[in-house]
Order: structure tokens, then C-alpha cells, then sequence
RNA sequence: GGAGAGAUGGCUGAGUGGUCGAAAGCGGCACCCUGCUAAGGUGUUAUACGGAAUUAACCGUAUCGAGGGUUCGAAUCCCUCUCUCUCCGCCA
């Protein structure tokens, strides 16, 4: 959420951060616009019913002081039962006008940071840096490989669930467990991260807390006949973790690494990756949670976005980071770097992990407060995510960066610990 | 799923219609006292929103699980919901 005495101060500035957004999240009938009407008008409410409040509280307690003394108060009950029924009119009117307006703010995206490249699209993105040396002979996809190894199976996915749905099998499977534990160890133990493990569903709160919700309701599985829903990610359960919490400035800040399975509809996405398990509507990932304080958010996102290049490292995979540009910024963010992993069959690179600063935003909605100082007051605490990394896509990179033309996959060095000590994957 | 009990400030816990944002204790903070430590004394101690002020730190409103209702007035009465605990059932 958009910090408010912002908003009423300087509303041209934060104008123009969300204008590079795109035209659409500042024209007339956006969110953003709507809501400074409706600030007005919700202000001039609130100080209405407000004295009239204040009127009411005075005479009620002089009633009682009255009638405690036996003196009689018929005049001012009178005159209270007319106040009383116009503060209940009002009440109502403002509770209406302040929801309209939260409404409209938690519909506002989060300002850019000045640091964000200009761009309208993914194609602006900008590349900061390369790692590793991409392989350019010709692999199959992973769907081929996966068959032919026989440990990929979509028919059963489909069978079981339906499209993107993959069941894994033998060393797939082993893979896959292996990965999340190879990578939960290195964030864990190395970087020095606590790992935490939490539900898959959530309630409506938590889902706005970190901005799913209200605006992005159709790409969420809800459960029937509750207000619940399945996670995306864990960035949800593991930042609102310190959802309402106002915590001190020497325990940032708190990082926290965590595994969960991920549900997405995908609602916007039909037809595209829709062979094999690059978009799927369940998949693995480790995430990186980061809480802390505003003025370090974005030296702590280069700190985040190394850890999850470690594991590509580590990984002896080729990527490359780029910086996502305005019109590519997820709404909650202010500032972004994607992961890209070197997919040969694609000879391109596919995002793997995203990192991303999201400066006070969430912190905002989510109460997650901390104070300056033991008496300060509280003021919202800057939150960080990043994947580190995405399981299945991981899966995928390693069988086609390490597929051998003789139809077998080698397991990259550091992970055979993880899996058995198993080095290459054959028939 | 059935039966019962409960939800109050950082914590424990009092408060069943009026002067209650809320006793008391603990904890925290500041100061005092003590040669040091321990003990002791005094004061202070929530959050959000709106307004005023910036050498100031004040005023108003709301908040006692959430929402609604009764009433001039609700932590206190009524309704709905959520969560927690105990017992029974079921279950990985």
C-alpha cells in the first residue's frame, strides 16, 4: 500500500512513479485517481462524525453524573436520542466512504524505484551481468529427454489432474527432493538464513498483506465454501509471518528461507509453455524472505539476488541477471532483478527466480512495523523476496545442460550428495 | 463432527451498563537512593486515523478476538462469525 501522507503531500511525485508503470495505473478512472476524490471526501466524513462523537461522549457522561447525583436528565436524553440517531447515520456514511477508499488504495501498485530502467515491456528488461558459458549444440527439450529417461510423465499428470500437471518418477523425483534440500542447506547453512516451513492455505488477510489480494484474485486457487485460498509462494505465509507485529530495529534484519509447494491458475497464460514443466499449476520452490529496514532495502536486494545466483553457481548453470524494466514490475514491487537460466533445447534464457525489493509497501498493508528507536514510534519495515530457486525449473536446466548426446543426463557434482551419490541418469 | 469453557494492554490478570484506554502485579523506560551488586523509592509505559504544533511533544475520534444490534451511554447486555482450551468421536 501507497503511504498516504505521501499521497496527500507529494501526490505529483508518486504520480510520476507510477506513471512509468504505464498510462493506465494513473488515468482518470484508475484506482489511484479515484482515491484522491475519495480521500477528500472520506476526511470531510470523518471530522463530521467525529465532533459529533465527541458531543455525544460529553453529555452521556454528564447523563451519568446527573443521575448518579438523582438530578433529573430528561433534557439531555432528549437531545441525545436525536444526536445519537445522526451519529449512527453518519457512522455508516464514513465506514463506507474510508472502505472505498482502502479499497481503491490497496489497488494501487507500488511507486518505482528511481533506479527501475524505462521500458514498456519484458523486451526493455535490461541485462546486467552473464554467468557461465551456454552450451550451443542442439538438445532436445526436457519433455523428450524426461520421456525417453522415463522419468517424466505428463500423461499421468493429466490423467491425475489435468494440463500443467507433471508426475515425476525414479531419479526426477529423487532430483526434485534433492534439489530443495540441497538448496534449503546451502541458504540455511551458508547464508546464513532461518528456515521456516508453513501452510499452503491461507486466509484472505494474509493474501492481501503482501498484495495478491484484492487485485489479483484470479490467478488464486479458493477453496469452496471458505475464504481461504492455496499459496502462489511463499513469499505470502513466510513475510506475514510479522503481519501486525512492530518489532525492534536490532533484529533486522530477519531473513528466512523456506520450501513450499506453489499453486498457481495461470489464468492469463493460456496456450503458452503448455508442453512440458516450465509453467505448471503446482511446483516446488525455496524462497528467501527478507524484513527490514527501508533505508537497506535495496543494498539488501543485491545480497539477496547473490544468493540465489550461489545456487545456480553451485549448480554449474548458466544464467544471466537482468533488471526488469517499468512495464515489466510485478504490482507490489518497486524494484526487480530476474534470474534467467541458459535453456539450450530453447537456446535461450528462462526466468528462474525473481528478486525483488518491495521497499514499505507491504510492510504497509501487512502491519509489519519495527521502531527506530525503544520509544520511537513504529514505522513500516521494507520487505524482500526472491525464489532461490524455483525447483522444477531447475530440474528442467539440469537435464538439458547436462544431457549427453547418448541420451543420458550428468548430475551437477555438488547435488549427487543429495541424490544418492547418483552421478548420471540413464535408461 | 458432538459437549463444555474461554478470548481484556508486552505478559499475568481484575472489571456484568456511566467519571474505564481500562485496577493490580510483572516486565520495559527515566530519575532518585545505595561505596559496588542485590534490594528499595518516584514517575512513566498501547495502536490507528484526523487536526494543531515543530523546539514542540497538544486536542479529538476509534480500538477490551471480528462484525452487527440494544441504549442518551457498552469491555460489561443480545445476535452472528473466527480462534483457543478441555472431554468424546474420527484420523496421518
Amino acid at each position: 500500500m501507497i503511504d498516504r501522507q505521501q499521497f496527500r503531500r507529494d501526490f505529483d511525485s508518486m504520480y510520476l512513479g507510477l506513471q512509468r508503470r504505464g498510462g493506465e495505473v494513473v488515468a482518470e478512472d484508475s484506482p489511484f485517481m479515484r482515491a484522491r476524490n475519495l480521500d477528500v471526501s472520506q476526511r470531510e466524513l470523518k471530522a463530521k462524525v467525529e465532533a459529533l462523537q465527541a458531543e455525544r461522549n460529553r453529555v452521556s457522561k454528564l447523563i451519568g453524573q446527573k443521575k448518579g447525583q438523582g438530578e433529573d436528565a430528561s433534557a439531555e436524553l432528549a437531545r441525545m436520542g436525536e444526536v445519537s440517531a445522526r451519529v449512527k447515520e453518519l457512522e455508516a456514511e464514513t465506514r463506507d466512504a474510508e472502505a472505498a477508499f482502502e479499497q481503491a488504495l490497496l489497488e494501487i501498485p507500488n511507486p518505482l524505484h528511481d533506479s527501475v530502467p524505462d521500458g514498456a515491456d519484458e523486451n526493455a528488461n535490461v541485462e546486467l551481468r552473464r554467468w557461465g558459458t551456454p552450451r550451443q549444440d542442439a538438445v532436445p527439450p526436457h519433455w523428450d529427454i524426461g520421456a525417453a529417461l522415463g522419468i517424466l510423465d505428463f500423461e499421468a499428470g493429466a490423467k491425475l489432474a489435468g494440463s500443467r500437471f507433471t508426475v515425476l518418477k525414479g531419479a526426477a523425483a529423487r532430483l526434485e527432493r534433492g534439489l530443495l534440500q540441497f538448496m534449503l542447506d546451502m541458504h540455511a547453512d551458508r547464508h546464513g538464513y532461518e528456515e521456516v516451513w508453513t501452510p499452503s492455505i491461507v486466509n484472505r488477510k494474509t493474501m492481501t498483506g503482501t498484495g495478491q489480494l484484492p487485485k489479483f484474485a484470479d490467478d488464486l486457487y479458493k477453496l469452496e465454501g471458505e475464504d481461504a485460498f492455496l499459496i502462489p509462494t511463499a513469499e505470502v505465509t513466510v513475510t506475514n509471518l510479522y503481519q501486525d507485529a512492530i518489532l525492534d530495529a536490532e533484529q533486522l534484519p530477519i531473513r528466512h528461507c523456506a520450501y513450499t509447494a506453489c499453486f498457481r491458475r495461470e489464468a492469463g497464460s493460456a496456450g503458452r509453455d503448455e508442453r512440458g514443466m516450465i509453467r505448471q499449476h503446482q511446483f516446488d520452490k525455496v524462497e528467501l524472505v527478507w524484513i527490514a529496514h527501508p533505508d537497506k532495502a535495496l543494498e539488501h536486494l543485491e545480497a539477496l539476488t547473490g544468493h540465489a545466483e550461489a545456487i545456480l553457481q553451485a549448480l554449474e548453470l548458466p544464467y544471466r541477471v537482468m533488471a526488469l524494466c517499468a512495464g515489466d514490475i510485478g504490482f507490489s514491487s518497486q524494484k526487480t532483478y530476474d534470474l534467467e537460466v541458459w535453456l539450450p533445447s530453447q537456446h535461450t534464457y528462462r526466468e528462474i527466480s525473481s528478486c525483488s525489493s518491495f521497499g514499505q509497501f507491504q510492510g504497509r498493508r501487512a502491519g509489519i512495523r519495527f521502531r527506530e528507536e525503544p520509544k520511537g514510534k513504529p514505522e513500516p519495515a521494507a520487505t524482500l523476496n526472491g525464489s532461490g530457486l524455483a525447483i522444477g525449473r531447475c530440474l528442467i536446466a539440469i537435464l538439458e545442460n547436462g544431457w549427453q548426446p547418448d541420451g543420458s543426463v550428468v548430475v551437477p557434482e555438488k547435488l549427487r550428495p543429495y541424490v544418492g551419490g547418483l552421478e548420471r541418469i540413464t535408461v
